[in-house]
DNA sequence: CGAGCGGTTGAGGCATGTCAAGAGTTGTGG
DNA sequence: CCACAACTCTTGACATGCCTCAACCGCTCG
């Protein structure tokens, strides 16, 4: 375990709490591996083994079935994923991917689940932390549901803006393809709703985003805090998608 | 409380494991109401006083936007919904209203979020709990962006088959009507899917389903530990929806 | 009985996916 | 440094999945 990392890990909400001699002991049994870029870290059925920590770089997390796969999430630093199948010793439910160079801390799950029987107050950030997870995958799965395509396009453009800052202009964090994936959609198809979109308040210019007229691209999003709003901890900078952790 | 309803929350996973007087405890401070068919119990939105645990009839959870809905889960008894948004303390994310007239133990969220930090085996519970409801939604999150509506209605009917024990021929739980909502498509396509099906492997007549070629439809579906698979605990019987709690 | 509702069916239209081609970019190896 | 391969992104043409609207049937329930 790389000394310089602690802090950064001991700042999460699921571990800010806890006893120091307790997450000095879950440090102890962790180890830190660094992925090049592209690499499957986690297939999707595997045993979860270790809980993971993004600590440079990023993930992507997918599901996959019957030949095809789609984006799920990406996890961006510092945050940590695949902690309810370390919980319920369970398989992973999702492939994870390096997007770039990435560092990653893995904490035994064995050790995981012992912990929060010792310490109450690393079970009660548990349990904040997957009450969190849970309403983040319901808000978007509503997303999913309610919403077509070309609203959940301005919906994602706007609310990235917002997590900026508010700010007029910003680029994708993300490749368009993988937006594509994660949005539920083609990229040929996210390309024309972009087009489409520049009548809508907003304009897309290769990776840069523009918030043309912002009054009328809310009123096409139409916000709202039960599928968009924050329920995450802002444990990580809101610079990409939606963190989630399976 | 009425006396006769606690064997059967006792017996939950989430209140099992639980000190004897603490369970009493959270059940002195509980009460019992019934509600009539078709009652808007909770509103999204409303913030989440209470864990609600359905004791007899059942309970749809659908999500509002812009003046459309859909419906995200089917509660049967004996099982809790809404346990996520009692733990943060934040507004429901779903709208709970009864398919039939309805028994409900309510449960003060304040006293629950207070237990856990006094008794460890429910804090476990409640992060077992917690954890399985995630793995749900995220299975139900991949069904939908991996599979088209007439692959989740073939996985649904073959599913619903074998939690009713690998039997042949069972009726539908819920209406057509709903069960289109909860798949994410029209009544009138489901209504065109299922006859489309019958070549498929699987016939339905009204409510009745009857699997006429069970190989053909398993082959058709491509069922998958990763979607269709268990995490949820079996304290509910299979005969509805999944469970979710929000 | 008549209203209301769920379910089905048909016609038509829009949204989205598929296939194909080409421009631009990036990365690699000679 | 250049050539080439591989990849993303875009655009067009086309096919199809799914929704919308409308009508109708059958049932339930006042």
């Amino acid at each position: 375990m790389r000394p310089d990392t602690d802090p950064q890990i001991r700042h999460l909400h699921l571990f800010r709490d806890m006893a120091q001699a307790n997450f000095a002991e879950l440090m102890a049994s962790s180890y830190v591996q660094t992925f090049p870029q592209g690499l499957e870290m986690i297939r999707q059925g595997d045993p979860a083994d270790f809980l993971h920590i993004v600590m440079e770089g990023s993930v992507e997390l997918v599901g996959q079935w019957a030949g095809r796969e789609c984006t799920m999430a990406v996890v961006l630093p510092v945050s940590t994923f695949i902690l309810a199948a370390c919980i319920r010793d369970a398989p992973y439910l999702m492939t994870a991917r390096t997007l770039e160079r990435t560092r990653i801390v893995l904490v035994p799950a064995s050790d995981l689940r012992a912990m929060f029987r010792r310490d109450t107050e690393f079970a009660v950030a548990v349990i904040n932390e997957l009450a969190a997870c849970y309403r983040t995958v319901v808000r978007s799965a509503k997303n999913l549901k309610l919403r077509n395509s070309r609203e959940r396009v301005a919906s994602y453009l706007l609310r990235q803006s917002v997590l900026a800052g508010g700010v007029p202009s910003y680029t994708l964090p993300v490749e368009k393809r993988l937006l594509a994936s994660y949005l539920g959609m083609t990229p040929e198809n996210l390309s024309r709703t972009l087009k489409a979109l520049e009548s809508g308040g907003v304009k897309v210019d290769g990776a840069r985003v523009i918030i043309t007229d912002r009054a009328k691209l809310t009123a096409l999003v139409k916000p709202h805090q039960l599928i968009d709003g924050p329920d995450a901890v802002a444990d990580n900078s809101g610079s990409g998608l939606p963190r989630t952790r399976g």
